[in-house]
DNA sequence: CAGTGGTCTAGACCACGCC
DNA sequence: GCGTGGTCTAGACCACTGC
């Protein structure tokens, strides 16, 4: 603290000084803080300066505040991960690219229609992507969406926007959800032939399902990656930014 | 605004307020909203009490701010996903259940070695565990542990602390990271036969690296899980708490 | 009851973007 | 220069916890 004279706002140095001493294990998970008052007294600062420091914190998941009790030092808790599928997980994102197989208008089959909340057979826009890394091809991924009238599919849309983007763009509406399931398979036939491998070693499903408001289902995307070439890779924020 | 009578906070009115204009398309992505001062004035708030409620919005991904500019609406982005590790992906956590294989002090081997950044031949505390769901086994876990003189691992610990948290436990450290890797394997014969089913069958690799500070690995988990009884699933926050 | 965090105000000054 | 968001203050009142 008592720098005033830094560039760092105030808040700022007293979270980090908060921080420094929890994970020195000065403050461990579980003891009380001191007061908002008290640390306003101790660090010569208002009470609205403090609180934006521990909200910092807060954020974080370093610490937990209670009305009537106190703030507490939170027990670490890093299961919460961030899955950047955007990014597919590699470093060098410039080495993708993507090869527009096929874009049609069909009849939504049973399991795709239980997904999307649709009575079979409503007309469902599909299309077909190759994803490719380093010009080998890593997966095939397939895409539904609702059918929207007058609302033509852009291909330049499909081919870079992200699929709940593109959802959005296509349907007018935000996305509001996204729900991931992994899962792993034996690759089939057709989809072996795309990635230009033998059907049966093992993939990665990922399937992905984009809602909107009151929890409608807006589209449905089916990606089957090859098991060897491609992972998936997530992680947590680092405390320090 | 207006109903000042109301229990829920004004800032809190003011953003569900904003976010409604803005999830029914009257403010569109890109746009700019009104000042803070402006925003102040409409609904009769102070300026800190506005910035409280635009900060919300900008929590959930809904707005950005820019110094000197303005705010704006964000262009939907929902490719960055929470994936609960401590849940497993099932709604029906009592259904779970875990069995402790064994303990055991061994030599790092040259691969995790690597990935726990040590020499290999280091000594590492490595234990196994079963997964079981509905009292079917469904996935095996090995995890290694950095050994630390004098701080023996409790088994209860082992059992029902999240992984990270563990980690944070017998290190004494606090975990500050946590990297995952997923991608889909054919199940050998070990494991193959503690699940109870046949090798090569597709299977789940899901590999958790625990970090402390200056991104030091303190822990390795390597998960094989069954690739048809389970399923990792991972969903964004719904813009609706 | 006293102490806590949660909300809110009406000002102030600053750093930055833009004209 | 003016308008913007970002920081900060010194108060106030409220809702809640725990004794």
């Amino acid at each position: 603290m008592k720098t005033r004279e830094s560039f760092v706002p105030v808040y700022f140095q007293l979270a980090e000084d908060l921080k420094e001493k929890i994970l020195a294990g000065e403050l461990k998970p579980g003891d009380a803080l001191p007061s908002e008052t008290q640390l306003g007294e101790q660090y010569g600062i208002s009470k609205m300066t403090v609180r934006n420091g521990l909200r910092l914190l807060a954020q974080e998941g370093l610490i937990e505040s209670f009305r009537g009790k106190g703030s507490f030092v939170a027990h670490p808790n890093l299961s919460e991960l961030i899955l950047n599928l955007a990014g597919h997980g590699s470093e060098n994102p410039q080495d993708y690219d993507s090869k527009l197989l096929a874009i049609n208008v069909i009849a939504a089959e049973d399991g795709v229609a239980l997904r999307l909340q649709i009575k079979p057979g409503t007309k469902l826009i599909q299309f077909r992507r190759l994803l490719l890394i380093d010009g080998e091809p890593v997966a095939v991924e397939n895409r539904y969406l609702t059918y929207q009238r007058g609302k033509p599919l852009v291909e330049q849309e499909i081919k870079y926007a992200d699929f709940p983007e593109a959802v959005a763009r296509h349907t007018g509406i935000i996305t509001e959800g996204n729900q991931v399931t992994i899962s792993a398979v034996s690759l089939h036939q057709p989809e072996a032939e795309l990635l230009e491998t033998s059907s049966g070693i093992p993939a990665l499903k990922v399937e992905q399902l984009v809602y909107g408001r009151q929890n409608t289902p807006l589209g449905l995307s089916i990606m089957i990656c090859h098991g060897e070439k491609y992972h998936l890779i997530a992680s947590t924020r680092s405390f320090f930014g």
